[in-house]
DNA sequence: AACTGATTTAGAACAATTCTTGATCTCATT
DNA sequence: AATGAGATCAAGAATTGTTCTAAATCAGTT
């Protein structure tokens, strides 16, 4: 597992040291983007680090959102995902499948506030049926 | 507290018994709407009905959501907020102060998502500052 | 090599929610 | 009014995801 050269910078850019641990959790997390849980995750780096735990997993995973690596997922108030897709982006959860995918977000014109409103964050998550749920329960 | 009876329709519509814990519950959301939360909802509705119990407010809530009188509110993993604005409207919330706001929801064209996805629910929550506190924080 | 502070680990603690069980209530039928 | 069936309620135990704690280990610096 090799992380590039993009990573690194941004890794040291924020003084946050690079162990094998948070290395292997980002490295999982790049690897099959299907937006784990830490518990997922948790199962997935012991394979690589046998003696990892589940505080370690939660401890990166926590250096890795601050640093801007990594991303969380809400849906509704299951377990949080995380993702190292880096792009400004929202998620759509699959009520038949399960599976969530990244949805490019939308334009941000497209909160018409009231006046006053100063908006940092947006968290957009749709539901529904992705396309392969959808072709196969027609 | 008296019901309108737009909203005992939408009850007996749904089958669901109008019991006194669910009115109260229900009462008690529409009487203050700052988007509480069971715990809070718990405290609230103890002072007209003493003996219920928090499993019975969970399970009231859970009743109205059903049957579409009551609106669960995400906001990252935080305990669940309940309102009962039933007009289609996503939730702004301060990180200064931590009220929930209602807001308009976008306009459904603005999700552009690849062909195949249905959406069946959006949920949109906004973070930022709020217009009191925008105000005061310049 | 010793020191300092960061990191890891294991398990305890925690908060929100759900589940379980027995008691109580409601309604329909007599 | 009494009965029975099923819904609802209350209390507390159980579960789940997450955070905290304390001791052990590690990395980088003197």
């Amino acid at each position: 597992m090799k992380l590039s050269s993009d990573i690194t910078q941004h890794l040291a850019a924020s003084g946050i040291r690079l162990t094998k641990q948070r290395e292997q959790v980002l490295g999982v997390l790049l690897q099959k983007r299907d937006h784990p849980t830490a518990g997922e995750l948790f199962l997935r780096v012991r394979r690589h680090v046998p003696s990892i735990s589940l505080a370690t997993i939660y401890n990166s995973l926590e250096a890795l959102v601050d640093c801007g690596l990594v991303k969380q997922v809400h849906v509704d108030r299951a377990a949080t995902r995380f993702c190292a897709n880096l792009m400004n982006h929202s998620h759509f959860y699959c009520n038949h499948c399960g599976t969530v995918s990244d949805i490019s977000v939308p334009r941000d014109s497209s909160w018409n506030l009231p006046p006053g409103f100063v908006v940092t964050q947006a968290d957009v998550s749709l539901r529904g049926a992705c396309p392969n749920c959808s072709k196969n329960s027609l």
